[in-house]
DNA sequence: AGTTGTATGTTGCAATTGCAACATTTTGAA
DNA sequence: TTCAAAATGTTGCAATTGCAACATACAACT
């Protein structure tokens, strides 16, 4: 089950999910999960895989967020804030949805359960807003090149290997990265050439340091 | 007093600092209040100003976050991840102190003021989750101008209007949005000679839409 | 195996940007 | 007020990037 009910027994969760008074939705592959956010929702991917994805006037497609098991989303919580967001089921997708006013604006009370899930939901949002400060961290850094070794960097910290596995294609890296595909394909071969990389496909190996 | 508070009353405020092992610190306009993160600290500036800056391998210092006062910093709140970031009072600051980590392994308890203390904190932290995808968003469009443009878009739906006051200097605004100062300066100029906006410092007017 | 669609690799070129250098203006302190 | 420091405005130029166009490789499905 997702990190949302740790500490909660399942007896418990059941209380929970009736006195938020959630639902279950499942969405098959390649489907909209939500287009227009209706309200202050939170969903948590209990099964399957998602993309929040931004279509631009140009139709120019970016991935705001990957969504993996246990992945929340929500306009509290993710990157629904602007317009033209879509959140897509990228295989079938069980979905659990709740809404974050009624966790919120419910009534103080000493159910241990309910006040165990604000705490982990406090966990999550800590969570959430580490990931964002790297992709910040990311994007602040002024060329293709400084963009790429930060994001090898972090990784590397983070997993403690010098061996990369990106979480997705290259072209959604470079939609990550908010640079354009062809030339992050040319920097990286520079990178190559010049003997600080080795890639094939997604796999990179770092040489340096 | 700080939003985190909201709820809970004089007294018991008292009893939550306590129960947190909370401590209070000054610090003169110009200090540097955190370089190394010493644990998992939320730091609230109760009264001045300060900003949370980096500074790279080349010298080139990025503002990472302003911090206002009410506002909340910390390595699982803000950007202090990263290794070479500081955080430098601008003005006299008072600044609260709390070890996250005592936060979350407090034991279940029954304490009301406690559990609002938490969802309090919970709303802090999304609210932060909304500041950092506006950046996000900003960040990820591919021109200069495409980057001032959406700022403005965010900027004049939070506050209902066409007038901006850059909360910060325009060398700072450069910072924010990571690209280079006198390019952006160019770029303000020629939306100001294509009649999109008026500007004067850190006054702009817009006059689309 | 063949076919179709998508992902990846490559390259020329024009547009945008960073950088440096300098002028001007504003700010803040003495 | 006066002076120094910081912020802002401006411009040329070289470097980087986005864009477009195309070739190749890979994957999924029949």
């Amino acid at each position: 089950m997702n990190k949302l009910f740790n500490n909660i027994s399942v007896k418990e969760q059941a209380k929970l999910l009736k006195l938020l008074e959630t639902s279950i939705l499942y969405y098959k592959k390649d489907t909209t999960i939500l287009s227009a956010v209706q309200g202050n929702i939170i969903g948590i991917i209990l099964e399957g895989y998602a993309q929040i994805i931004r279509t631009d006037y140009n139709g120019n497609r970016t991935i705001i967020e990957e969504l993996e098991e246990n992945s929340a989303f929500g306009s509290s919580i993710s990157s629904l804030s602007s317009d033209e967001c879509e959140i897509i089921a990228k295989e079938n997708t069980k979905v659990l949805l709740i809404d974050y006013d009624r966790i919120i604006q419910q009534e103080a009370n000493n159910y241990s359960y309910y006040n165990q899930f604000i705490k982990n939901l406090l966990e999550m949002t800590t969570n959430i807003i580490d990931d964002k400060n790297d992709r910040i961290e990311i994007l602040t850094k002024k060329t293709i090149r400084n963009k790429l070794l930060e994001y090898f960097n972090i990784y590397s910290k983070k997993h403690g290997t010098n061996i990369i596995y990106l979480p997705f294609s290259l072209t959604d890296f470079a939609d990550y990265l908010a640079v354009d595909r062809s030339a992050m394909s040319r920097e990286l071969k520079n990178l190559k050439d010049e003997g600080f990389i080795n890639s094939k496909g997604r796999r990179i190996t770092l040489l340096y340091r």
